[in-house]
DNA sequence: TATACACGAAAGTCAGGGAAAGTCAATACC
DNA sequence: GGTATTGACTTTCCCTGACTTTCGTGTATA
């Protein structure tokens, strides 16, 4: 079995342990006990549990550090997820509008977070990156922030 | 529990139940009783209750010596305007963390707001342009999000 | 009486070390 | 060719101890 597996297959049991699904690890002491590098623990957080896989990872260095595995449930947000899976690389500003809207009208969002994620993308706030980038980033952003809402 | 978080957890408290929003400690006296170095008091005053994170420390050497922790309370609007105007051109990840923070402990904004920002924000989210460009980019998206919620 | 000075009792500063997590490039294994 | 794995290096955070500065007070002296 594969180190990545076995790694996987801890958090996985600690997150089912959790009532809050919420799994506490310290990244050293896990290497230390499934026998592996460090780094190795960041690899598969990286891989495979990912915002889009449905987790949230939230950590902090230094003594007494720790990492922090959120499983988010999936209910009604499942329809977040299918509308960040819709958007692809690249997002226009015209179809930002409307995906938004979208969302708003559909009561997945509120009018504060629309407002707020509107101005996250807006042509003003990028200004500051050239415009061939400015697709790629819209996209980029505007599904980070859809996920967080999960 | 780490020490820093005892002493942070101890002036919140004293702050709590201070009708002015101000605790008043003794260095030495308060360093005795969670045991620990005073400096270690200094420590955490500067790193979590500083002016950016809305607190105004003053204090007095010599016998009778006291330092005073003050929470100041701002309106809402300003509070987000005297935010936004500290944020410069460019802002590093770091700072940033701190800012959204601040927001959130100072109760300017909730958390899935402030999760949505830092998602916003976020590495992952502007791996899709360069390097250079992202703390203009990072500064200019969260200052557009603030004014939003004004 | 008034001034100066000494002394002790606080808080402040800073360099340094240790503990943890993060990053990344190179390599090994399907 | 893509996925795993490692190790070296970096960054962040925590904590301490030695030393410095500031303040109040008591005391000696002109």
């Amino acid at each position: 079995m594969r180190m990545s597996d076995l790694i996987t297959q801890e958090i996985l049991r600690l997150l089912n342990n959790s009532e809050m699904n919420i799994a506490e690890i310290q990244r050293n002491e896990l290497a230390n006990t499934i026998g592996c590098a460090p780094s190795q623990i960041n690899y598969v957080l990286s891989s495979r549990f990912t915002p889009e896989h449905g987790y949230i990872i939230e950590s902090r260095r230094g003594g007494g550090g720790y990492i922090r595995i959120k499983r988010v449930v999936l209910s009604q947000s499942s329809a977040l997820m299918h509308i960040v899976n819709s958007i692809g690389e690249t997002i226009d500003p015209m179809t930002t509008r409307i995906v938004i809207e979208n969302c708003l009208e559909s009561g997945l969002v509120d009018g504060k977070t629309a407002r707020l994620m509107a101005a996250a993308v807006s042509g003003n706030a990028m200004q500051s990156v050239p415009v061939e980038f400015r697709d790629y980033l819209r996209a980029s952003v505007l599904k980070h922030m859809l996920l967080s809402l999960i």
